[in-house]
DNA sequence: CTGAAAGCGCTTACAG
DNA sequence: CTGAAAGCGCTTACAG
């Protein structure tokens, strides 16, 4: 039979209603799978909706039920260079799949900074455009968090959160993997290869995961007796461009590490190919490890030793995590942590003749 | 002062009115920049919003503005390996700068095969989720595109449209880049660098960008009057997995050709990775060239050459017209066709000497 | 099991 | 310049 394409003017629950000789709740019942509504009511209704080729208007329904069914997240474009860095799309892959089978939608908006971002994210839940949000750069005392948590709007993070003094902070839902331990694992991993120069090349200042991964290479330069130099240190953006600045300034610098622990994989990966041109030779001369496994670290030359991070998994949780608080707000707040493991590839072999 | 946070039952334009002491409308018009209202009232009515902290409900106004100022897009994973590809990274990246730019927003949606990316689609607009929508994975006869003409909802494709007896479509709305000359292009450079056996891995068979990669293939080599050998021509996902795949097949028909042409960059570094393992040389037993520029080619030893697409500017554009036509359902549909470039690196460089 | 009515929070002719 | 009313297309107590 030939679908009844004479309304243009979208087909409305009325439409049915009339169609199918019953008042417009009654098609709503049938919709929503009520159980009242007789076997032999709901067969009219559907063939109506058939007939007529109707289909549900999302909005009125979010508007009459003060739910969206959509969760949003806020890519912050040069914090995380948004996408050049695989982190993101691994993400979504996660937090997609979970989406799908909740029957929700992902609004994605991308921010210029961290005031933009905090703007994006209110007004995305304030509009009522979301139900819930899932943020993913979590930054050390971010005013953001407590406003979220002061207009009781639903989120949960993607990174720890610390406050401004570097204390805990209210409960609120997370998950994050364990950045001190990676910091620690990897640091320690090019300290028993023999290495005494390590330099550690960090992301922003202000940001959790890159205080907490210092945290875990100043733990483990401790642990085994190295004394922390602050030239070592620096703090460059989590992009190969971030990476090529580090190696630039070992260069100028005319203090050269024989090993460097890179907050990320791209930074990693920028530092190489600097040294590379400098005729400096990774991993003889200086040992490299990334954070990440991207993909583009397996297939490098030479390939990269990196700390595994669980981020289809992290979108996951986060996901089921939002979807949880929005359906009951007064579920406990609790976070989840990841472990990570440390992948030795290329870039941090030979020379462990100590 | 203070911002009144004692209602925790959303402040709706009711609130604002009666505080203002104004009509509802009044507010609404206050909201809506309405030249008409007096700046008097203006004042009045934008006090009443700050100290009742009052924001806009967007699901409220999509329903009286029957629309949504959101724009769809859809992404099918196993076809592209979804984010895997850095296609989608940068062509949402291209995307979001214009609904930025716009006030617009982005709804992402997954979709597992060319069934539910139909599906999905169609559902996001008729439930009036979003007022349109960009496609990314033309296939060859999609029927999906009869279907959203025929209910006359608006859209753009990124990738040129064709039918299934490869002829022109309707006219659509759809930008691409020109993937015959990308494909002649690229050909062509393994031809004059003197290789005799060029194969082509392509992408799936049912994607259009496919079908006119491997015209153009075909278009240079019949130009230098090259025999096409059947053996020669493969086709597999547009992943490394798949390119790996292709070298093996390579590698087990015992018929190795000296140079690759691979419709994407994954695929050329999947077979390159495999090559090697066999101890096969790139550039100078086979030498490889990709499509794509992304950066992990950059960065890959050997370093990768390719064909640049202009991913970016394809999503700018795809987002750009769908809003004019969003706008305005009776633009005609146009195309803009993007050129790209041949980058050569060290995969394909060496041998020449014919 | 079903209907009539009110409501979700806006916008927009229509009056004045 | 502003207000009162109807409408956008649903859902959901409340009756019966």
């Amino acid at each position: 039979m030939h679908v009844c394409e004479v309304f243009k003017m979208a087909v409305t629950i009325k439409d049915v209603a009339a169609r199918a000789g019953v008042n417009p709740s009654t098609v709503s019942r049938v919709l929503a799978e009520s159980p009242l509504i007789s076997e032999e009511t709901k067969e009219k209704v559907r063939m109506a909706i058939k007939e007529l080729g109707y289909h549900p208007n999302a909005i009125a329904r979010s508007l009459a039920m003060s739910s969206s069914r959509t969760i949003g997240l806020v890519i912050s474009r040069p914090t995380e260079q948004a996408f050049a860095n695989p982190f993101f799309p691994e993400v979504i892959r996660g937090i997609g799949t979970v989406l799908e089978r909740e029957g929700y939608h992902l609004m994605l908006e991308m921010a210029s900074d961290a005031e933009s971002e905090g703007r994006t994210t209110l007004q995305m839940l304030k509009s009522r455009r979301v139900d819930g949000v899932i943020l993913t750069s979590s930054r050390i005392g971010d005013s953001l968090i407590s406003r979220l948590i002061g207009d009781d709007l639903p989120f949960v993070l993607i990174g720890r959160p610390i406050g401004k003094e570097y204390q805990e902070v209210d409960p609120v839902l997370w998950v994050d993997n364990d950045n001190v331990q990676v910091g620690y694992v990897a640091t320690e991993h090019l300290i028993l290869n023999g290495r005494k120069d390590i330099a550690m090349v960090d992301g922003p200042k202000d940001l959790v995961v890159s205080y907490d991964r210092l945290c875990g290479y100043r733990k483990a330069m401790h642990r085994y007796g190295r004394e922390i130099r602050e030239e070592f240190l620096i703090n460059v953006p989590f992009t190969e461009e971030g990476g090529i600045q580090a190696a630039e300034h070992f260069i100028k610098s005319g203090r050269m590490p024989n090993a460097i622990f890179a907050a990320d994989d791209s930074i990693a990966l920028g530092a190489i190919m600097r040294l590379k041109e400098q005729g400096i030779t990774v991993p003889d001369d200086v040992a490299v490890v990334g954070v990440n496994d991207s993909p583009i670290g397996r297939v490098a030359r030479p390939s990269l030793t990196t700390m595994s991070v669980e981020i289809f998994d992290m979108g996951v949780r986060a996901a089921e995590m939002l979807i949880e608080r929005i359906n009951d707000r007064d579920t406990p707040s609790y976070h989840v942590v990841f472990p990570s493991e440390l992948i030795v590839r290329e870039s941090s072999t030979a020379l462990k003749a100590e």
